[in-house]
RNA sequence: GGCGAGGUAGCUCAGUCGGUAGAGCACACGGCUGAAAACCGUGGUGUCGCCGGUUCGAUUCCGGCCCUCGCCA
């Protein structure tokens, strides 16, 4: 079985991830976007523990929800395997769901035709390329904005494909999972998460993200990993200033995460303001329970 | 103390030749299916420093006061 954990960034979900999967007899496997580069360790808030799916990707490669969730369903279906419990964390909520669930994406983008598609964009203008849009996939079309080019040029791009960005069965906003999966969300007050976040982008900074952040940037990076938060402040920007920006960018990527939170079907919400190991308790007494409850019910 | 500049949204500022105000960032909300720490959309949240004068009407003009910054004493 499967044991989720989600929260915004600095709400300790690897300290509790941690003592779950200890208590629980599992591993962590990590469901975050930039955690998946290694180069940027002290950035991307890795854990300091070997952690399945942190560190496996150089930073000149370009990630994608399709290749992270061939590598986590395997890491998923390794550990079951092996009858130890998946505590999957992460604040990315795509690829959350993404390691949860089968998602069945449609047929991956092919270089010269996104590039050929967005040259069309350019040339007829967001407006013009709606309208070709909506004439070749109206149900993809629908629930875009002509103003949103990459997924305009995406969808595009998928008409071509014999596929359309509006999938068959949504599979990314219902409680669908491959595995039977319990899904806990760490909730703190947005004050405490405030503060959080400033000290850790400044214990940031004692570790030496700015010359983490240079270094990255002084090396090929690719297009997906020089989007890693805050990256080009710190490496680019004064300390104050870098940090400033640092814990802006990362309030509002905390924002961003709060609405996941909300969306996430099935999500069971955990009080995160106490002691990390009172917060694991709680999720293994809920996740055991509900264990109990299925077992009963298959014998 | 003297001279100068300024006080307008959470921040930086614009503006109103007198008809109670708007940009960027921040923030809030919504969307999202192979770039998701990305990307797209919607929303102005305000004693226009305070007190008085002129006026039908003052954030705007006038006077006084308070505060901030700079230069000179």
């Amino acid at each position: 079985s499967v044991v989720a954990i989600f929260g915004p960034t600095a709400s300790g979900k690897t300290s509790v991830a941690e003592a779950v999967a200890d208590r629980l007899g599992g591993e962590v496997v990590s469901a975050d976007s930039m955690q998946v580069y290694a180069g940027l360790p002290i950035l991307t808030a890795q854990p300091t523990r070997p952690t399945r799916l942190v560190g496996i990707w150089p930073l000149s490669e370009a990630g994608s929800v399709a290749r992270y969730a061939r590598i986590a369903h395997a890491a998923v279906d390794d550990l079951n395997a092996a009858n130890r419990v998946a505590v999957v964390t992460g604040g990315t909520g795509l690829y959350l769901r993404a390691a949860l669930c089968d998602l069945r994406l449609p047929p991956a983008p092919t270089p010269e035709r996104r590039a050929a598609w967005g040259q069309t964009y350019d040339r007829l203008g967001p407006e013009g390329a709606y309208a070709v849009l909506a004439a070749r996939d109206p149900a993809a079309a629908a629930r875009l904005h002509a103003n949103d080019r990459r997924r305009v040029v995406r969808a595009l791009e998928l008409t071509e494909l014999g596929s359309s960005l509006r999938p068959q069965t949504d599979r990314l906003w219902t409680a669908e999972t491959r595995l039977p999966t319990m899904i806990f969300g760490l909730e703190l007050p947005r004050d405490v998460l405030a503060s959080r976040i400033e000290q850790r982008a400044r214990e940031m900074f004692d570790a030496g993200v700015a010359e983490e952040a240079r270094a990255a940037l002084d090396a090929p990076i690719s297009a997906t990993a020089v989007r890693a938060l805050g990256l080009r402040d710190v490496a680019e920007l004064p300390r104050d200033e870098a940090l400033a920006a640092l814990v802006r960018r990362t309030r509002r990527y905390a924002a961003y995460q709060r609405k996941w939170m909300r969306r996430i079907p099935g999500l069971v919400g955990v009080n995160a303001d106490r002691p990390t190991s009172e917060i694991a308790h709680e999720i293994v007494e809920m996740a055991s329970a509900r264990q109990r409850l299925s077992a009963g019910r298959a014998g």
